[in-house]
DNA sequence: TGCCAGGCCCTCTTTAGGGCCTT
C-alpha cells in the first residue's frame, strides 16, 4: 500500500561500479521509513556468480566465503522487489543504485513504480560548508551516532535514513514547513544551490497561503 | 592502492574538461 509519507532508503553493495559491464550486486540494505520513523529493514547478501576482487572485499568487509552458500541475486531481488513495493525510494548518490536496481530487477522481469530522490543531491545543497559530501563526513557533520561498518549495506541505508530525516528536520525548523512533500525534495536536489532558500521561502508562502 | 561508468556541477564553459560521489 503506497502512502506519501512513506519511502524506502535502500543501498548496493556491488561488484563494481558498472552493471553494463557486468557488474552485479552482492548485498541490499534497505529501511523502510513511515512518519519520520524507520519501521521496517532488510538485509540480504547474494551471490553474483562470479567471484569478487580483493578490492571489493577489503571495501566492504564482504568475502567470496559469505557470499559462496549465499542465495543467488534473482532471488534476493525477487523479495526486495516485494519489500519496496511501490513506495518512493531514497538512496546517497542515487544514480549509483538506480542503475543496479533497475539491472537486477530487469533480469527477473521485476519493475517498480516508486520515484528516486537522491539524499546526495539534497546533502550538497542544506549542507554546502561541509568538508565533502561523502556519506561518512556527512554523518559526522551532522552528529548522528552510530558506530556500525560503513560500506555495508544496511548501516549505510541507516546512515542515509538518518541524514534523510536529519534534512528534512533542519528544513522544517528554518522554514516553519510542517511537512515536506516527495516532490518538494525532488525539486530540492534539482534546483541550483544559490536558490535553495528561495524554492523553500516559496514553499512557505504557498504553505501559509493555503492555511489562510 | 583502484580500474571499468555515469550524473551532477563548476569553470580557465556550452563545438570541454575534470572533480566529486557511488562499489
Amino acid at each position: 500500500m503506497s502512502d506519501a509519507n512513506t519511502v524506502v532508503v535502500l543501498d548496493f553493495e556491488t561488484t563494481g561500479l558498472s552493471p553494463d559491464y557486468g557488474d552485479r550486486a552482492i548485498e541490499i540494505g534497505a529501511v523502510r521509513i513511515e512518519n519520520g520513523k524507520i519501521v521496517e529493514r532488510f538485509q540480504k547478501l547474494m551471490n553474483p556468480g562470479q567471484r569478487i576482487s580483493r578490492f571489493i572485499e577489503d571495501y566492504t568487509g564482504i568475502t567470496n566465503a559469505m557470499l559462496k552458500d549465499a542465495p543467488p541475486c534473482r532471488e534476493v531481488m525477487n523479495e526486495f522487489a516485494d519489500f519496496i513495493e511501490d513506495f518512493n525510494l531514497v538512496a546517497y548518490n542515487a544514480s549509483f543504485d538506480k542503475r543496479f536496481l533497475d539491472a537486477e530487477l530487469k533480469k527477473i522481469s521485476r519493475v517498480y513504480t516508486g520515484q528516486f530522490v537522491c539524499s546526495m543531491l539534497m546533502a550538497r545543497r542544506i549542507y554546502q560548508h561541509a568538508p565533502n559530501h561523502k556519506l561518512g563526513t556527512l554523518v559526522k557533520y551532522v552528529n548522528i551516532p552510530g558506530e556500525g561498518p560503513f560500506h555495508r549495506a544496511l548501516y549505510d541505508s541507516e546512515m542515509t535514513a538518518q541524514l534523510w530525516l536529519a534534512m528534512l528536520n533542519n528544513i522544517s525548523d528554518q522554514y516553519d514547513i510542517k511537512s515536506l512533500t516527495f516532490s518538494l525534495t525532488q525539486k530540492l536536489a534539482k534546483t541550483p544551490k544559490n536558490n535553495v532558500e528561495k524554492l523553500l521561502l516559496s514553499v512557505l508562502s504557498e504553505v501559509q497561503g493555503d492555511l489562510q
